[in-house]
DNA sequence: GATTGACCTTAACGTTACGTAAAGGTGTAC
DNA sequence: GTACACCTTTACGTAACGTTAAGGTCAATC
């Protein structure tokens, strides 16, 4: 059975326009070329565009659909694994995402009804409890309950402004933290600036900062894993990378 | 405080073509342009570019933020919810196409490995054990003990071949079915061409076909909650348009 | 034999959010 | 005067096609 590029199309659910892409970028080539220039395919096409169509469905791009297909030696199950892999990346951000969107509907909500500062204070207030409900116990333990009480004091006093400017410092700390992880090198320029902002972020919850603080904190960012989650879930390493960027930025060594 | 492009990209942690660029679309205006023609940007824009990057990291397209920081009347707790509700829908596709990859790399894997038929057998038992586990006690009330026990006796006796074309071609009726529910008439050329595969996917697991058992089928997709989300995950709607289809195609109205 | 209409071809722009040159002007320190 | 860091605009490249546009081919019909 031979296909023009339409029955082909139709045949498989695909639109010429695809089929003469796959062409083009030698994914799919027809089995031969007729007389005035039209595009044959044969059998071997048909279950090739088969198989094509079950990788792309599974989001795999064209670059590795290509190098499946057309090398019968290429480790399939290593690629899908793979694919896996990243899709469960993909997913962890994606929940992370949506947890971020979820709290600025909540803090933007808050902001817009703010006819006193009620609302303002009960996000607060939530936040800390968030905290002590996921690394409470913990962090108790290693910074001792007054710390920790004067801490979340100072997050009760904050401002909404001052929320905002915490919040925004966090994310410019991440995406330095990020480009410096690019480098590799935690002694660098960019990330020393980026322990010299999480020292600055440290401010909006500590009252007094020592070098020897901070770096056990850096330090906790890797022991623990739902600190280390945290950090890690943008760029993985990037607890390592900053715990190691703070010791250095501080001269200590947890 | 002035800015000019580097200072203002070092101060946010973008790069100056990103600046250039919101300029260009009209998203972040320098405040004003000096003799020379560089961009300067003032206190206003910074703050301005902190919004935009608050939701940017939140994935919003430059075109949505755009509405949200260029007009102060714009509902900004509204379209963040609708951008939850999309990441929530993304969030379930992803979660679809993982246990798809996840199917693959057990199919894949077995076929490598195949020295003897067991693994396939042991593959195809899963199928039947999970279609028990999810609709087996409904489906078995609807049409009786005999009727499943043969299309299970069926999937055991498929052959590799077979599970693949199986495969194939409820892919090809869903595709189908999404291009007819563009159109959306259920008894267009295309959606019946939907149902024609549906009928024609059946006869993998049914025996002896009947319309009466075809359109009470469709009818339980829209019913079943487990079924509807199947067909509904790839698009809302998708169950209850098959179902129209399906009807029309045999001619009887569940 | 000419026309119609369905099919085929290649070429090229548009999509998103920038990265990355290239080519050239500006500001200032030595 | 020149070196160097900064600025500008222009424009191509990215992934996977959708969408015209301009023009050849084929079979059927007049």
């Amino acid at each position: 059975m031979e296909y023009t590029v339409q029955k082909l199309a139709q045949l498989a659910g695909v639109s010429t326009r695809t089929l003469r892409y796959y062409d083009e970028i030698g994914l799919l080539k027809p089995a031969r070329i007729n007389s005035s220039g039209y595009r044959i395919y044969g059998q071997i096409e048909v279950d090739k565009l088969q198989q094509i169509l079950l990788y792309r469905e599974l989001r795999l791009s064209l670059d590795r659909i290509k190098k499946i297909v057309n090398d019968p030696s290429f480790d399939k199950v290593r690629a899908l694994k793979e694919h896996r892999e990243q899709l469960l990346d993909k997913r962890k951000q994606l929940d992370l995402l949506i947890a971020s969107v979820e709290k600025t509907i909540a803090f933007t909500e808050g902001r817009i009804n703010m006819t006193d500062k009620e609302k303002f204070e009960g996000f607060k207030q939530k936040m800390i409890d968030e905290n002590e409900k996921r690394f409470g116990k913990e962090i108790r333990e290693k910074y001792g309950d007054a710390a920790i009480d004067r801490s979340n004091e100072k997050v009760k006093n904050m401002t909404q402004e001052e929320y905002e400017e915490m919040i925004q410092l966090e994310r410019k700390m991440m995406s330095t933290l990020a480009e410096a992880i690019k480098l590799g090198d935690p002694g660098s320029e960019i990330a020393q600036k980026a322990a010299a902002l999480h020292k600055q972020w440290l401010a909006y919850f500590w009252s007094e900062y020592s070098k020897e603080a901070h770096a056990g904190l850096a330090q906790m960012y890797v022991d623990d894993e739902r600190f280390r989650e945290y950090y890690d879930a943008k760029q993985p390493g990037s607890a390592r990378f900053l715990r190691d960027a703070i010791h250095i930025y501080t001269g200590i060594k947890g």
